[in-house]
DNA sequence: GTCTATATCCAGATAGAC
DNA sequence: GTCTATCTGGATATAGAC
């Protein structure tokens, strides 16, 4: 009788060209810009010819969308490592300062993952699901730390992309904004918690 | 003798097709995305070949520049033409939904003059000034509500920035952020004139 | 699986006639 | 000032041999 492999060694060899692949365009993404990223100069680098890219995969923007899930991933794996605090405002600090560290780390993955900055390029539905699990862990996140409200949360959403934003375009290899995390955190958690959110009339 | 006009009809003429062809790189970025502005649309859609652009601007860079000047110019017109309370929350809350709306009516001006969306293209030294303009009349508007720091600024202009970007990547036909905007304006001015602005421990 | 060869199309820019 | 003609280089993608 015939032996059945249970390990698939064609299907991990491909795999492992695929992970080479993606490794290289985000080299390349970080050298010449996202939208630098050309398919001879992934062919080139990873000694292929610019056709047989095509057997891993079927257009360039299919390999955006794996770079767009791996992203996400990077993320969501961040964010399940961290050991959270049981203090709530602690554990916002740190989660802000988790998400804008992460987006300063690499540029072109902060583009590709939060700013459209590829034209035409819209994420998959498969990878637009992994976003989504992001987005539900900032929920959880938040919930957790005793927040609720939908508007509370769109405002803690803009004040970590407001900051994320001004440090990546305005400073990226200092800490301007990164340094005001705290002080930003403690006036939302103040202004959240505070008994009395009326708004002030002009 | 012979009379010396006081106008340049020559010059006028010129100033008016660089005018046109400024105005219809609008209109293309908005359709095609700023990144798909092509000299050869731009010739079509103005009755012109494209070498013929070369007379009025010297590169496609060029002309990015001059949108970057253009953009940054009507929002200054904008901050300018504003009559602002004397109120300083009232002021600060008018200067932020400004900035926002100016955000959302145009969104490759947005990606122009606010994200780094162009691949190499940074404004000529001329173009930054007008953009610095735009940073300093703020700044005045800022000081003028009787705030002073920079910290402070900075934290404002990470407000704003936040509450724009996910207005315009979340929900750029709506309000969401827009409407939240009010009660973010009254946190941070609540924040930075509370008595006590130590931060807090965990 | 990877290749060669090629299709198809696009871009920005320049030379030089008129 | 605007044109024709052209340069030079780039891109993604496909057909089909091996």
């Amino acid at each position: 009788m015939l032996e059945i492999p249970t390990r698939d060694r064609r299907a991990e060899r491909r795999d492992a060209v695929i992970a080479e692949i993606l490794d290289v365009a985000w080299e390349i993404a970080r050298t010449e810009g996202l939208a630098g990223l050309s398919l001879r100069d992934l062919a080139a680098k990873i000694g292929m010819r610019p056709p047989s890219l095509y057997w891993y995969f079927e257009s360039k923007r299919a390999i955006y969308d794996a770079m767009f899930v791996q992203g996400n991933q990077q993320l969501l794996a961040r964010l399940s490592e961290q050991e959270w605090p049981d203090d709530p405002r602690a554990a916002l600090r740190l989660c802000a300062r988790l998400f804008v560290e992460f987006s300063m780390e690499d540029l072109p993955r902060y583009q590709l993952l939060f700013l459209r900055t590829i034209p035409n390029f819209e994420p998959s539905a498969h990878a637009y699901a992994v976003a989504m699990q992001v987005y539900e862990q900032m929920r959880d996140r938040f919930a957790g730390a005793g927040l609720v409200g939908s508007a509370a949360f769109d405002i803690w959403t803009a004040l970590v992309s407001g900051l994320s934003a001004q440090q990546i375009a305005n400073d990226p290899d200092g800490d301007r904004w990164l340094r005001l995390i705290d002080e930003v955190v403690d006036m939302y958690v103040d202004h959240i918690t505070a008994p009395s959110r009326q708004r002030k009339r002009t």
